[in-house]
DNA sequence: AACTGAGCCAACCGCCGAGAC
DNA sequence: AGTCTCGGCGGTTGGCTCAGT
């Protein structure tokens, strides 16, 4: 049944490669090409796993690799890519000539991470650290109809877990109710700053794809899903949508963002690029204003009063979804 | 000189979808 | 139809280097 296994897992060599193992590979690809990873072991003489030869060629030994240091106009679009699309690194190494996903996934978690958390912004979502502070502070103080005490970092983690572990919010697949939970999702990770963590968890479609209504303690969901958008749709294809999106306008955007001193304008750039950049790469901006009415605003800006109507209709949302999906009852537990 | 901790990065791990058998 | 590997991917880790004590 099925294929032989490419190599004896048990009996093959770790770790670091010598000149010598290089040299082969090279050999072995100059005289046979590159592909077929699973003979290149035995061809080449190498007492490697294939997968092992296919990584060692594609991050090291590919002759049209830059081994250099990063350029600043590198790292000016591995944070623009990662602000655009999150940690799909072989989606931005592509964008990046003689870089590989590795290279730029290092670079990424040894450099620029500490580079934006020094200029005071959150690497994962790309929002002022202090705004992000400032909308958890707004959240924690709020205490509603004695049901929950406080929304702490704690719960949001726990809820965007729960959300990650549960087989049953699956984007793969349509239920009802894996899509009734989506814009409260979406408005959770807004609200939260949360957004690529579970952009990252769920595929992009689902989080900003839709949208829901809740205002004055009110709550009704309505999904705003562009017809010819699937929610099942194929990761590769929801990449190539993202790379159709304005990506001149994402980087002038956040140019102006790192250039400026101002917190408050850093403040508008982010949520101005960020809004129209999800509304955007999803075709929603009709939809949005087509819906878009007193009934149908989404509340999702830090004003307490907002927060509080939030944490509210979450929790209304909460046991209207417990009732209807009695499922979801393990996740909504917390 | 010896030790320690941080930084770095190559390589591995484990998951997933596609496709071979 | 079911089982299995391959190839691709993102996350994580082992081990090397180097600065600081």
């Amino acid at each position: 049944m099925g294929r032989p296994p490419c190599c004896d897992k048990a009996n093959v060599k770790k770790g670091i490669w010598t000149p010598e193992e290089d040299a082969k590979i090279l050999a072995y690809v100059s005289n046979h090409g590159v592909g077929n990873w699973t003979q290149v072991p035995k061809k080449a003489g190498l007492n490697r796993c294939g997968k092992s030869c296919r990584l060692r060629w594609t991050n090291y030994l590919r002759p049209d690799l830059k081994h250099e240091e990063f350029t600043e106009q590198e790292e000016q679009l591995i944070i623009q890519y990662h602000a655009a699309i999150g940690s799909r690194w072989s989606l931005i190494a592509k964008h990046l000539p003689g870089r590989t996903d590795n290279d730029v996934k290092n670079y990424w978690n040894t450099k620029l991470k500490k580079k934006l958390a020094k200029m005071g912004i959150d690497p994962v979502t790309h929002k002022p650290i202090s705004k992000i502070l400032s909308d958890y502070e707004s959240i924690s103080c709020l205490t509603t109809n004695g049901q929950m005490r406080s929304v702490d970092k704690t719960l949001v983690d726990s809820f965007s877990s729960r959300c990650r572990l549960s087989p049953s919010i699956h984007l793969g697949s349509e239920s009802a109710a894996a899509m009734s939970w989506m814009p409260m999702i979406d408005q959770l990770q807004e609200i939260t700053s949360f957004n690529h963590c579970m952009l990252d968890q769920v595929s992009p479609s689902s989080t900003s794809s839709s949208s829901s209504s809740i205002s004055n303690g009110q709550s009704s969901s309505h999904l705003l899903v562009p017809a010819s958008y699937s929610w099942g749709e194929k990761k590769s294809s929801v990449d190539d949508r993202l790379f159709d999106t304005d990506i001149a306008e994402q980087e002038h955007n956040y140019r102006g963002f790192l250039a400026e001193d101002s917190q408050t304008l850093i403040l508008e750039n982010s949520s101005q690029t960020n809004s129209k950049m999800t509304d955007d790469k999803f075709g929603l901006s009709d939809c949005k204003k087509a819906g878009q009415n007193a009934e149908t605003s989404r509340c999702y800006d830090s004003e307490p009063s907002s927060v509080n109507s939030f944490v509210k209709a979450l929790l209304d949302r909460d046991s209207e979804i417990q009732l209807d999906f009695p499922a979801f009852h393990d996740i909504l537990d917390y």
